[in-house]
DNA sequence: ATGGCTCGTTCAACGAGA
């Protein structure tokens, strides 16, 4: 089971690089960020086509997440509890027929959506960028992420055993070596200050990258300024981080710097990662067992 | 010191991205 997570920075500009991605790599699920379109504009037909199912969340050309996947998905959902909204409040329609709401009546911008295939439950996060540490839109990233920690601490008490991926555009740079962009500087610039990373932190224990492991170093976005991907000047900032039953099973995984090369690239590239879902606990608890020597 | 690219909006600049 081949899983991916990819900002493609507009679906509609890509298509034809991401299905033809898909097919040659053959994913079996992939979530998508900043598909910066709503679903009756998704390119659909070339997805399906190949043989993906979508599901879609976007509400006009800001943001935007969906998945497209081989298999059935199921609990399809597009908002986690207490997920803040960003923006000015709203007047709530009786019917509730408007815009979807926070608890300030603020609007939900489409940021997440979860997905459940094979058993596995996935999530498609394009965490806010958070614009400048005295913005507005930075207090926003930091209650966005509270919130969904707070949700996976929770999902994880109720199933520890649960497969869970939160996968996707994080907007973070965890550590020093996932920096390497010189016009982002400590103290001053998003992605690297200490309450985003210890934010980041946070959900050490819950969930834990699924790729560092076979991936151990390489960005996941470069600026299309300044020449900074063929100066690798980019950014590790896409992550797939997983409960520890998920990274049980993962057997591989990779960053594909490729899909940044040619024509009309997104400024990210997919991170992946590779299952064997015959791998179980109890194998695992079998391995712990003493030995007996005959 | 500033902008640098790219996208969607829609035809002229501008917001947003990171």
């Amino acid at each position: 089971m081949r899983i991916a997570t990819w900002n493609v920075n507009s679906v509609r500009a890509r298509v034809d690089r991401i299905v033809d991605w898909l097919v040659r790599e053959d994913v079996d699920v992939l979530g998508m960020q900043e598909i910066k379109c709503r679903p009756d504009q998704f390119p659909r037909a070339q997805f399906e086509a190949a043989g993906y199912h979508l599901e879609i969340h976007g509400l006009n050309q800001w943001n935007g997440v969906a998945f497209a996947s081989k298999h059935e998905m199921t609990d399809v959902t597009t908002t986690f509890e207490g997920m803040p909204g960003f923006g000015e409040p709203v007047q709530p329609t009786l019917d509730g027929s408007g815009p979807a709401v926070d608890a300030n009546n603020i609007p939900l911008e489409a940021r997440a959506m979860g997905v459940t295939v094979d058993g596995l439950r996935l999530w498609s996060l394009y965490v806010p960028n958070g614009r400048s540490l005295d913005h507005a839109h930075y207090a926003y990233k930091l209650e966005w992420l509270k919130a969904l920690r707070t949700n996976t601490e929770r999902w994880l008490t109720e199933n520890p055993q649960l497969r869970l991926a939160l996968m996707g555009d994080w907007n973070i740079a965890p550590t020093d070596a996932d920096m390497g962009d010189p016009s982002f500087t400590p103290g001053v610039s998003t992605h690297v200050s200490v309450p985003e990373r210890e934010m980041f932190a946070s959900f050490e224990g819950l969930v834990g990258d699924a790729v560092r492991p076979f991936a151990p170093e390489g960005f996941t976005f470069w600026d299309y300024k300044q020449l900074r991907f063929p100066r690798d000047e980019g950014m590790r900032i896409d992550f797939i981080m997983a409960s520890e039953a998920f990274r049980d099973q993962v057997v591989d995984a990779h960053i594909d710097r490729n899909e940044r090369k040619g024509d009309a690239p997104s400024d990210h590239v997919p991170v992946v990662v590779d299952l064997d879902l015959t791998l179980s606990d109890e194998e695992y608890e079998d391995d712990d067992m003493p030995m007996i020597f005959g």
